[in-house]
DNA sequence: GGCATACATGATATAAAATAACATGACAAG
DNA sequence: CTTGTCATGTTATTTTATATCATGTATGCC
């Protein structure tokens, strides 16, 4: 069940999703880029925050609040709910993580600083999870919104089904 | 089924959550369609099942499964969670209601026996939800996932944001 | 430097949401 | 009337999330 590792640095190419990837360089730039953002916005990455994004970067899953704690304490973090769950507002709060509702988890932003609505393909074999944007205002929704008057202020749109290695496998 | 009723006015994609409407008379319905549904199918629309049902059309609102249970067991009947649990899975799998994974709460469907993949508009003030109907597969999600190789199978859609009265009030 | 302030973390306790597991009851089919 | 199936009742526990108060730490001001 851990895929911990995506050893397989290939080309990556494909848009966002379950492809394989540089894994690695993936992390990296997403920590870095957290970095460099909150620098510029006046926000510290402190410790526990950097540590916890790291987590979710590194899977390309959802993670619970108390899977994520338990690694906190493994890395000699304090090990109480609340560490966890400020480390995870923080970053949802500020756009480096999203929360999949479908799921109570949590996953790392695939778009860090891009102004989005984010939409997720969950994998309900493997829990894999893949963020591609949402239309929020087109579409019938948006119509159907404006027609009743309705301000719509944050989307949540997950698609739950399986991912294409789960598929093969089936 | 999936585009076939998509040939309508803005009028058709209009929700019943926010506006005025025949609310004793929208109740009745709701519970005879249900019932006949039940029979059609071979299925049991027992007491508590009836009841919670009846609660959720009451209220155009989401009920979380203790509130439910609070007022089942005030009706008389079990008040252990798994009482409530089971009705709302019960109403959720065939389609009488839906659950709010944001609210972690539960809606009366509004359009019971359509076959339809529900979106959801939530004020975050009063807790009011209206359901519209969404086009999973159209629209950037449909192409990404198709693109990824991920098979939808499920979809949450919910907006969040300010109903007409809310707003008003604002 | 000493001090005030704001923010971050630590730690205890508890609330809220959901499920597991097993026992009992209702009812139709054979 | 017995058997099988489905629904309900009940106990216990797990999982997810917050409230609250105490402590620590960086920062700016005097």
């Amino acid at each position: 069940m851990t895929s911990e590792t995506h050893s397989t640095s290939a080309q990556d190419a494909t848009p966002i999703g379950f492809q394989e990837h540089d894994h690695q360089a993936c992390v990296e730039t997403a920590l870095a880029t957290a970095e460099v953002r909150c620098n510029e916005a006046g926000l510290r990455l402190t410790p526990v925050r950097r540590k916890v994004l790291e987590m979710l970067v590194q899977e390309h899953r959802a993670l619970g609040a108390y899977a994520i704690l338990d690694r906190l304490r493994d890395e000699g973090f304090g090990s109480q709910p609340p560490v966890a769950y400020r480390a995870l507002d923080f970053l949802v709060q500020h756009g480096f993580a999203h929360k999949i509702e479908r799921l109570n988890a949590f996953v790392a932003c695939a778009h860090p600083g891009a102004m989005h609505s984010p939409a997720f393909m969950i994998c309900r074999n493997c829990d894999a999870v893949a963020e591609a944007q949402s239309a929020p205002v087109k579409g019938m929704l948006g119509a159907a919104a404006r027609a009743a008057g309705f301000e719509i202020e944050r989307m949540v749109v997950e698609a739950e089904g399986l991912c294409p290695d789960c598929t093969e496998k089936a």
